[in-house]
DNA sequence: GTATTTGCAAATACTTTGCAAAACC
DNA sequence: GGTTTTGCAAAGTATTTGCAAATAC
């Protein structure tokens, strides 16, 4: 038996689907159990560790995106594209930063680093409309 | 017994001082278990509780940052000064970004968002320069 | 038909915490 | 002296994994 470069093909199954469903559907970046309680309205069978298999290899295909903003869980973002991010420091909350991208910040850390960079992310943070306006400081 | 605000006193002990004097001497950001690996050849006895504890609580000071690229394990920074980073998407390695910091990113946008923002941070992926040039691509 | 995917439950990885003893100011 | 901090070990939290049955193509 021959080791070689598998590459294995995504089957559409109805779980990855309604997972990739929902993801478009919703404006905020759900955490792995976000989509785990909104995918189980739709398949109550559904398992958590399936959720987790499809967000880790949709998010490695590039078909979705995972994001990290400290906190202890990972949230993710349907739409591949490149774009940015803004945190609620108070709420947890993650919504797109609504900035146009700069390919021009890689050439400029290119030069000096030594790096060859293949990505870069702007992360903001800060208190969101609702905390902002929030009461209980 | 009047419940108020407890600003707690830090006091310098030996693994304190320790865990900073090793965190300035060295250029990359290490893990916790990094640290904690570092600070076991000064203080054999000291535990990995205490270097958690520790990195925790300066960084909630901002007496040194918390990193965190995605890894499973967070990283630190003993230069609590604003700055970049740029991290090795094969062997894991962050180094500080040399780019001059961007503060006009905040105001573009705190202007669209409605987020009262309080900071960015501009991190980079790519292949350091050791991994470039690394044969066993 | 055959390789991928699932549900389940157990395992893992990193980090946090409770507690009594030790250290700091 | 009184409060903070430590070492130890156990607990917690998010995520990953092994396996046999089910599913997709």
């Amino acid at each position: 038996m021959k080791e070689k470069t598998t590459k294995k093909i995504l089957r559409m199954t109805n779980q990855r689907r309604v997972i990739l469903e929902e993801l478009s559907k919703i404006y905020f970046h759900p955490t792995a159990s976000d989509v785990y309680d909104i995918v189980r309205k739709k398949l109550p069978n559904v398992s958590l560790g399936t959720v987790y298999r499809n967000l880790e290899l949709l998010s490695s295909c590039r078909t979705i995106q995972k994001l990290d903003f400290g906190e202890p869980h990972k949230r993710f973002d349907g739409n591949p594209e490149p774009h940015y991010h803004i945190n609620c420091s108070r709420c947890g909350r993650v919504d797109d930063a609504p900035i146009e991208l700069k390919p021009e910040l890689e050439k400029e850390a290119e030069k000096i680093s030594g790096y060859r960079i293949d990505s870069h992310h702007i992360s903001y943070s800060g208190l969101c409309p609702d905390c902002v306006s929030a009461p209980d400081q």
